[in-house]
DNA sequence: TTCGTTCTTGGAAACGTTTCCATAATTGAG
DNA sequence: CTCAATTATGGAAACGTTTCCAAGAACGAA
């Protein structure tokens, strides 16, 4: 303590820790990144002067230098939407216990906040990113997206080049209409997401298969892609109640929709099961406590969080390997319950 | 383009664009950052060549040397809560419009996650912090924070020395408990949050207050404060329900909570409202569409994030001014359904 | 003993910006 | 016309790290 402090009230920077430990900063550096030729006692010393003055390295600086920023961007269409949350928040778990810390952009289903949100993971160097569900055809997005050397992993989304971790919803949408297909329906609509969402057009295309499966013919008037935001379930399903040939089953989303389409058959007074089969996709306290409880598909959604931060991890500690990159799956599960009934004779 | 390309692959830094334009390295960055004393041929020129070339600047430079982020971070303990994340999105909505990028830190409850999470705002050196509910008695964790001074905003949170954006959860509890008071009910049962979250006690005080206005007597054996994650709420009711004064109404949160709180009535065959009557704080689609449908508590989330968003905006762009720490209050709503009724004569 | 390694440390040059200061050119007032 | 004030630009010094390079000390083998 012989020397005054340069600088009495300012955050102490890697010279002030040197200073006071009488070493130069680059042994400092060497000790608090861990390397290898220190000895004990210098790391010693140095720890102690660091505690003393509570000395905090300033990330920039080390981001500029080295070329890492320990974060990883995370682009959402839609955080308040409970399943992605759910996803982000495991996935953040991880990433957080590898020390990285989770940059959020969520864009509304925006392409300009997309590509918005692109060009701030290039300037701030971000070290990898998570791509959730998003409208494929944003071809601005894609490009920009394409020029971004990036470790990348998508969720519930293909990535060009990247691997890609996702909810087998094919299988859940063929498993759902086999289903009420065998109980003997044969006009049955399906409302979900914007076409141009993975989920969304996987689930559709496990609708067809299972009507090919069956020999039937697929009537895309009753495969209803909802729009985001402006909650069109109500009139579509009023819409398909009151027209010629209305639907002895209703398959839906969990989350948001299933409200409305309840609303629908409530206030043209249907009751399921007994006048409509009714399922819902995406396990939802109202699916599990309505009455009479609803049958839904669910699938482990912090699961597909934690792969897909686990799988980016390693594709950043492992740099530019040969890549596998193909989709893991995970699978549905179908939760009976006792909103489906066989149809009634017509 | 008579000159070589010093480097072909990398990305190219504002030094590039300084020499493929012929002007000083200071002139781009004026340019770029809109400073005045900038000639019009000047700007044109120098951007043609930001756009021809692709430059963006290195945000870590840029915070280096300008101390400035652009980064918010938002501490949120749970951020696959509905009731967070719908804020979260709101909050995030505005900061992005301003420029800034959220850095989320979930803390999980655990105080060390907190305390980790205060070193990498400082570290990073985040331009604001956003504080959402968490434990009060995180002593660590509040002492950190003193220590940090930086522009900060609690929601449903009290920070010292900073604003807050709350909503009114004693009023809420209050206007309940009163209403279910008129109606006759003595024995209210109230299943919150942990005591040690701002909610929770307020909505405890509202609770209260009601019983002290009508001169009853609390019995705290009935108030059940319930722990994260684990659900004891079915196991609290039914003990409530089996013991000697079982109680004539219930208010219940209305996420995760109210499912457990049904589960518990049925398996006990208790029906509301004509054995029980129901309320539950945060309005739901189960609450909504339960049959009967439930009356709820509710008040704007989104507005709440929103607000604190341009508070804590504000605060960053007035820098140190003499501040107005009140807390800013939202009101709740409390809906009127099918839930409730007159306890029975005994 | 001698010489080539390995270990430990220090010095200084990056990293890519912003910002301060200096200087030349232009403008306006008297 | 002169001088001060203003405007436009360039040069260079920060910002706080990491990392490269060099050099001395210690060590082991011949």
């Amino acid at each position: 303590m012989a020397r005054i402090q340069p600088t009495p009230a300012a955050r102490p920077t890697i010279r002030d820790v040197a200073a006071q430990a009488g070493v130069s900063v680059s042994s400092v550096s060497r000790v608090l990144n861990r390397e290898p030729h220190t000895s004990p006692e210098l790391h010693a010393r140095i720890m102690r002067v660091v505690d003393r003055l509570g000395f905090e390295p300033h990330s920039a600086a080390q981001a500029l230098r080295s070329r890492a920023s320990n974060t990883i961007g995370c682009m959402v269409s839609d955080i308040s939407n409970p399943l992605y949350s759910e996803m982000v928040n495991a996935a953040e778990e991880e990433l957080q216990r590898a020390g990285y810390v989770l940059m959020l952009g969520a864009t509304r289903h925006a392409e300009e906040r997309e590509t918005a949100f692109i060009s701030a993971v290039r300037r701030r160097r971000m070290d990898g990113l998570l791509l959730f569900a998003g409208d494929n055809t944003h071809k601005d997005f894609t490009s920009a997206l394409a020029t971004l050397d990036l470790p990348c992993v998508g969720i519930d989304r293909e990535v060009p080049g990247a691997p890609s971790v996702r909810a087998d919803h094919r299988g859940g949408g063929f498993e759902v209409t086999r289903y009420l297909i065998g109980l003997g329906h044969r006009r049955i609509a399906l409302l979900t997401g914007p076409a141009n969402l993975l989920p969304s057009s996987e689930r559709v295309a496990g609708y067809r298969q299972a009507h090919v499966e069956a020999g039937l013919d697929v009537d895309l008037d009753r495969v209803r892609p909802q729009v985001h935001g402006s909650s069109i379930a109500f009139s579509d399903v009023c819409q398909l109640l009151q027209g010629s040939a209305p639907p002895t089953a209703i398959i839906t989303l969990g989350t948001h929709m299933l409200a409305s389409v309840m609303d629908a058959l409530a206030s043209n007074g249907i009751r399921y099961p007994d006048d409509i089969s009714l399922v819902c996709i995406g396990d939802t306290d109202l699916a599990r406590h309505a009455t009479p409880a609803i049958s839904s598909l669910t699938w482990d959604l912090s699961e597909i969080g934690r792969l897909a931060a686990k799988i980016l991890l390693e594709r950043i500690r492992d740099g530019d390997q040969p890549r596998d990159t193909r989709p893991v799956h995970l699978p549905t599960r179908f939760i009976l319950r006792h909103s489906c009934a066989e149809p009634r004779a017509k």
